[in-house]
DNA sequence: ATATATTTGGACAATATTTGTCTAAAATAA
DNA sequence: TTATTTTAGACAAATATTGTCCAAATATAT
């Protein structure tokens, strides 16, 4: 399963970059960043756009891979995830048609 | 679409009680659970628990709408959210099988 | 309508969670 | 070994969540 730390950690490496290097780069502390390769910290949606950039990496994949993390951490320890997915999926689909979206 | 808040005030309007009655009871401040009644507030997990005892409710239903609207509410103004539940369902089975849960 | 009871909104403090930063230890490479 | 890079951990700063109180709004009863 690859996550999302994989993919920074991946592209960073392709391009043997070190993380000072990157971390200036972006102006992202590096043990930060280290943090995000290991799965220890979850870049927020700022950093994510600004490494997937740096990177040259799809962000959209980046942003999917980053909610569906955060989704399942806190689902990890809990019953009836599929169901409380697919209730979850309704909901969404409800207020997107006529919840007006804001 | 029946959200927690609404099975709530069902819940409490059926037995004819008071807010200020079932807040002694369960011991929480009735305005919170007016918030909880409107969707205003969410209840923590404790609280869920001991409002489905008080009222008799099935907690795993309770349970469900908890999560599904936090996460509703996560994905509501992103793009891409059935991607981003079926990879986070993905990653839920892949930890659950050999993530050793812990 | 007035009085009484119930519900609701809003402000605010208290708590908890997340985030960023720094430092030095651990790991890796030269 | 020495130099470099990565990682762990502690802690402060910033955010977000939660609980509490009180008064305004709404509803109910007389």
């Amino acid at each position: 399963m690859k996550t999302l730390g994989d993919t920074l950690k991946y592209a960073r490496e392709e391009k043997e970059l070190i993380l000072r290097k990157v971390a200036a780069e972006v102006d992202i502390d590096q043990s930060l960043i280290s943090k995000f390769e290991k799965n220890e910290r979850k870049p927020t949606m700022e950093q994510i756009i600004r490494l997937a950039k740096f990177y040259g990496l799809p962000e959209r994949e980046l942003i999917i891979n980053w909610y569906s993390e955060k989704i399942a951490e806190e689902l990890k320890y809990t019953e009836s995830t599929s169901e409380i997915l697919k209730v979850a999926e309704e909901k969404i689909n409800y207020y997107k048609a006529q919840g007006n979206g804001k």
